[in-house]
DNA sequence: CAAATCAGTTTGTACTACAAACTTAATCAA
DNA sequence: TTGATTAAGTTTGTAGTACAAACTGATTTG
């Protein structure tokens, strides 16, 4: 039995992310970068592996000329993460059932 | 801010390994290889980080003439394993919205 | 115009999880 | 005895990836 925990949600940057998306519905490049203190580069790999993996949507927009990023929660990456907080439940929960 | 979480702990291979050994106190390799899945590369090769870590002492010995190779959990591996969890609450924590 | 700033993306590197190959020792088959 | 087989792990090789540094392309400022 494998522990089933989704990599590309395992990942802290991205778990960090993905609350902070759920608690938010939309939010911005920027904000996320001050927000969780990590460099653009690297929260710009996250969100491309999140969208990759369908749990964000990316937004390209402007505010006046200059471009912004938002994105949301996709429903999947919703469920991904639920999914993920069940997973982690039973890992918590583990105790040995020493069967034979 | 970072996110805190201790990769050693992290890691779902051996934060099962970890979990394990705090409830049995004391086990050996093919306890553990056949309980989690791993193959033994694998499983072998976790043991020895954690060790590196010092979150398990490693005991080798014998079953018969047979080797044996038992481990347990040190008081530092507890440890970290408890601050592994109240890092993950305060994660979780980050959005009332999902839990369940 | 040139330089600096903004908003991100791409590239390079160092690390690491995993399985395959190997090691060392004991047991079995002839 | 000896050669093959099994047991119990360890070491090695590889593919994948998180992160920062370097880059891009646009805008603003001096």
């Amino acid at each position: 039995m494998t522990s089933g925990l989704d990599r590309v949600v395992h990942e802290p940057a991205r778990l960090r992310i993905l609350m902070l998306l759920s608690a938010v519905e939309e939010t911005d490049f920027k904000f996320l970068q001050s927000t969780l203190a990590l460099t653009n580069g690297n929260l710009s790999s996250h969100m491309s592996r999140l969208e990759r993996a369908g749990y964000v949507k990316i937004l390209k927009g402007f505010v006046g000329k200059v471009t912004q990023t938002r994105y949301r929660l996709t429903e999947e990456g919703q469920r991904a993460l639920s999914v993920y907080w069940k997973s982690i439940d039973e890992i918590r929960s583990l105790s040995p059932h020493v069967s034979g």
